[in-house]
DNA sequence: TTTAATGCAAAAGATTTGCAACATG
DNA sequence: CATGTTGCAAATCTTTTGCATTAAA
């Protein structure tokens, strides 16, 4: 599931923009992380996205690599997914979208739904706090490993 | 946001009838690991629920605490939240509901909507899995973070 | 009594930090 | 050139595992 040319140099330019803005360096180690996240529609956690970025940097470091998605979290250029045990995934997509996980196996899946970006914030909820994003997940068994119960 | 002595009474004999039938053994620990996640409204990681626990058994470790946890969790009878960087947190709620989370402190709060719970599932989403549950998360600033940033 | 569960200590895995060397603006 | 950023190594924090001991059924 991966993202278009055009998509994806639009996600860079809003990197660099971001970046320049708040005076914060473009370097070399940075913009070939935030390229890797990008470029992809699965959800690397950090681990995968170091030995992506290694191929092309082998001297990159792991902690480069979280400090740089921790920074790019904060400034809201990728989100995160905290979906299995004790590892965090990381997300460039930041427009409003939804996800279906695999309870078994963990596998995500956006989707897109102009009703559920829609939907009506309760009250009870705006009594919480400010609502900046809603998100919706479904979760059950994928194909996949429904096909694989069905065979044992 | 405590839960009713009534609610609590039903909790726990869900959760004994479950081991029972599973021939699981209905340990101490086991019984006071549940009960701690199961009164609480709050959603607290195995390290707060460890020195809860703590309190009534001065002599219980951490890693049963966790494989407590897991179990419990893998018998459906409390969930996890994966909201904050490498801890994962457990909630005995497992009747339909959704969530706001503060995006500063990671403060989570609960709320119920029929609506949010009836949600149609896409057709998109059909093609990923089968669906057996729905989960709405609000972001956002919380009330308590928006005042402290007012306040600055 | 039998078998599963616990506690301990140690390991493993994930993430963070201090600091000297280095690259960007 | 000044300052922010990197890589390294070590530290820290969270979670898991092996094994002898203990407790539930």
């Amino acid at each position: 599931m991966d993202i278009t040319r055009e998509e994806l140099q639009s996600r860079m330019e809003r990197f660099e923009e971001a970046l320049r803005s708040s005076g914060i360096k473009l370097t070399h180690q940075r913009i070939e992380i935030f390229r890797e996240v990008a470029k992809t529609g699965d959800h690397p956690d950090a681990e995968k996205i170091y030995k992506r970025v290694k191929k092309r940097i082998p001297t990159i470091s792991l902690d480069t690599v979280y400090r740089t998605l921790w920074m790019l979290n904060d400034m809201g250029l990728i989100t995160t997914l905290g979906l299995q045990r004790g590892r965090v995934r990381f997300d460039a997509n930041v427009s409003p979208h939804h996800h279906f996980v695999c309870a078994r196996c963990g596998r995500v899946g956006d989707f897109y739904s102009q009703d559920f970006d829609d939907l009506e914030v309760p009250e009870a909820v705006r009594s919480m706090g400010d609502v900046a994003t809603i998100h919706v997940q479904f979760r059950g068994l994928c194909s996949r490993c429904s096909e694989n119960n069905r065979r044992k």
